[in-house]
DNA sequence: AAGACTATGTCAGTCGCTGACATCATGGTG
DNA sequence: CACCATGATGTCAGCGACTGACATAGTCTT
């Protein structure tokens, strides 16, 4: 396998996660991924700034789609506009539950990935609180809304990871977002 | 300065933050923040796991005092036990204003930082949420109400750090918990 | 066909971090 | 007091992530 094999990025993707998957995480080098994908450990950095962002590749669309889903909504800046964008994204961003859970098993068993899906959330919410603040939010109400939607996601993603009657994310979603406006009312316990 | 100087630890925890605010994170080397506290790198990693866990030493406290404060708490299991326990940590753990200032700039400073922070965060909300089980609360509430709870926290401190009125960080928490409730009911834009 | 441009390779080096083993202070025990 | 167990520190060697500098090989334009 010579030099210019097209996508590049992609296959070095692949080879990561299955190289991730099979032996974990720290027990892979990044020169083991360069040499499945028929390249070099130098040509892995140039496409991805490290070891660990080759498994987030991909994240800013979901980002974009966020914040452009919360500048153009037509309900008024707060989080029910967060919610409807998850509602959105839920429905056009997410691959299947089957190659999901294989990533998220990954992410799972080791905390440095957890670190940097955590770093993205959060970069995710401030980008949805910045988005709430243009159209005229004011904080701390633009802040928590996006802080607060973002928990909802997190929630409901884990929720959708580890369903046993495979329930679709938006589902999930709806009921984390229910949840969260009826936070001040707890409903009675074991709900 | 021979071996069994006291305090070790606590002399690495100065000599670190000393140097990343001096230089920086990234330009600081653990070989220069051993050498400050008369010690070798090799003890450095005996005393820390990494290079960034350093500047989160004492993190364990907040952790146990949340989780005991939720455990015994005389509220009903929800956000407004959550709420009540930051609000106590408020006054029983966090340094002054000034030093968590100077704190809060060495990590804003570095990406690497923030993902530790965040990782601490977040296993602050996953034992809340489990205490929230313990007491009978059910899922997804408990997640939610731990999530949503420190979203509240996260949004109250980065007030905190800045404010130019130099609020206590108690008034910022309750503000935020209090915005935590109305959000399904907004205030007027630019509240 | 020549030159510009870009993706990749090669090499050397720094630094975070770890395991293995040696060494030194401290606190008992006889 | 000599002796020894224990724990904190030092020393050394090594792996692997990541970077900068430079060389090389494809592609594209003209």
């Amino acid at each position: 396998m010579g030099r210019w094999e097209p996508n590049a990025q992609s296959r070095l993707r692949q080879a990561a996660m299955e190289l991730y998957a099979e032996r974990g995480f720290d027990r892979t080098t990044v020169a083991e991924i360069a040499e499945r994908a028929g390249l070099t450990e130098r040509t892995f950095f140039r496409h991805f700034t490290d070891k660990r962002e080759v498994l987030f590749a991909g994240s800013e669309r979901l980002h974009e789609m966020l914040v452009a889903s919360v500048a153009s909504s037509s309900e008024p800046p707060g989080v029910a506009s967060v919610a409807a964008a998850f509602d959105r994204a839920a429905a056009e961003y997410f691959p299947p539950v089957a190659y999901s859970r294989q990533r998220q098993r990954v992410i799972d068993a080791n905390p440095a990935l957890q670190e940097r899906e955590l770093a993205k959330l959060d970069r995710v919410a401030a980008a949805l609180a910045s988005a709430l603040r243009e159209r005229g939010l004011g904080d701390p109400a633009a802040a928590l809304a996006a802080e607060a939607g973002v928990a909802a996601f997190k929630v409901a993603f884990a929720r959708w990871m580890t369903d046993p009657a495979d329930g679709p994310l938006v589902d999930h979603m709806r009921e984390c977002f229910t949840g969260l406006r009826s936070l001040a009312a707890p409903a009675p316990a074991g709900s």
